[in-house]
DNA sequence: TCACATAAGATGTTATAACAGGATAACATA
DNA sequence: TATGTTATCCTGTTATAACATCTTATGTGA
């Protein structure tokens, strides 16, 4: 089972078999899986790498550990995988589902930024920022509004580059080597203006979730921030919460349509 | 610095002491920590432990590690310490920083489970449910209405009890040994409702977030469901997101009056 | 001077070992 | 029968050891 050939580390190869076996559905939520024994006796590796296996799938919500008692799957968690560019994994997910994404880009270019822009991504006030505005639809069905800021200089051919079909956070990975590794996001609920009203197809004063977010760079340089207006009758964040070590963890965006039984 | 006849692991204790460091403003934002080798010397312990306090504390988003160049302290992360219990955790935010929570009960009483609320709580419909309303006021204002529903039979003295000053989740916790261990949340954005505006002293039709959420002991058994109606304009949902083998972290609950600047 | 090689220092991966301590069921005793 | 004890299974904690691999700086040779 364990590839010892591989360059991939062999508590992660033993982390997506038992991930595997849980998604097959081949142990159960509350269902009790082998103790260490007897995994270091079926793969064939020591404790330590049996261990560290578990330990990344307690904190990743997938198992649970009871002294003296066993290791248990717990409660299937939010569909999504990574949530990190929640848009784009949402908006993955709704083609998953049969759902036609659609995305159209109303604006595109290189503007000087505002202070407030510039404060975000802390670069001087008027420096050169590519903004992108962006109409998305799931379904023939305006959705969402996006209103994104990126610092010129770390992308500057973004400028020409079509979004209609393909994802922003795809061609920053694979084109420009950019990663994100954390993010900021902030969540309220607005009004909606006679603009916002129009584009999404709703009636004044509707209410929205105006999501705001800073997405940075592993070492710290800030890469995107962006505002969105989701149709709040429409959409909806989700939240898995679990206490580890004093922390909580998992949010989500979920459509309203899909997936009605909850949690 | 470590206690070796304490009952506290050495690398609880290992950590506790960095964070220390770190709270104190002795390592900054981005400043490189010592080196693994560093720390054994320093504390007189294994590598083991070292690195178990470093590998929590990368989990919780304190630090961050990379190969080859060192340790870092991350950037500062929502002020909140456990927002699991995120209507808890903002009220004594808000208490500490000078403004005064207030809760009025307006209803508290045993009713027959509807059949949403049995589903959520995985119980029989028209079992015995203790509902709670609660309108809450930050400086005199209604911010926030909240409806909880819990297992009769989980904590049967909790009819009596007054909440109008004392915190929900600290009565379940000490008096009935109820933890929550993990919980589920949605975010919706709705227009108020007559009745809602009335509480809340708001125009017909405003916006207010719409919190859902279900809390979980350890074992899996539900111990609350709540919806929670928010103002707005007056409070927003942030959250820190962190790449970690795959998965995200960290949200809660903040308002718009304190804390303007953002990230 | 430039480019490549090397060394040093850091974290990442893996293995082995032993003991501590919670949970549970079988067993023995009163 | 009831109670207490023990054995056993399980995860939690700690230590030691060796090698891998990435980063950076230093140094050497062309």
């Amino acid at each position: 089972m364990i590839d010892r050939g591989s360059v991939i580390p062999y508590y992660v190869q033993l982390k997506h078999s038992l991930e595997e076996d849980i998604r097959s559905g081949k142990w159960k939520a509350g269902d009790k899986i082998p103790g260490e024994v007897e995994l270091i006796e079926i793969f064939g590796v020591s404790r330590t790498v049996v261990r560290q296996a578990l330990k990344e799938m307690v904190y990743e919500g997938l198992i649970r550990r009871e002294k003296g008692k066993g290791t248990f799957v717990s409660e299937p968690k939010i569909s999504s995988q990574s949530l990190l560019q929640s848009l784009d994994g949402f908006y993955q997910d709704m083609a998953k589902r049969g759902f036609e994404p659609i995305t159209k880009v109303l604006e595109q270019g290189i503007i000087p930024a505002t202070p407030k822009v510039a404060a975000y991504l802390k670069l001087e006030p008027m420096s050169p920022v590519i903004k992108i505005v962006r109409l998305r639809f799931i379904d023939e069905e305006a959705i969402v509004l996006v209103t994104s800021f990126l610092p010129f200089e770390l992308c500057r051919n973004l400028v020409n580059v079509d979004l209609t079909r393909s994802s922003l956070y795809i061609f920053l990975e694979q084109e420009c080597q950019l990663v994100i590794a954390r993010g900021r996001r902030r969540i309220n609920a607005v009004a909606a203006t006679a603009e916002e009203a129009e584009l999404l197809v709703i009636e004044l004063g509707a209410p929205l979730l105006k999501i705001d977010s800073i997405s940075y760079l592993k070492d710290e340089t800030p890469l995107e921030y962006f505002h969105g207006l989701f149709r709040g009758d429409r959409l909806r964040f989700e939240a898995e919460i679990v206490e580890i070590s004093g922390q909580n963890k998992a949010w989500g965006l979920a459509s309203d349509a899909a997936d009605t039984r909850w949690p």
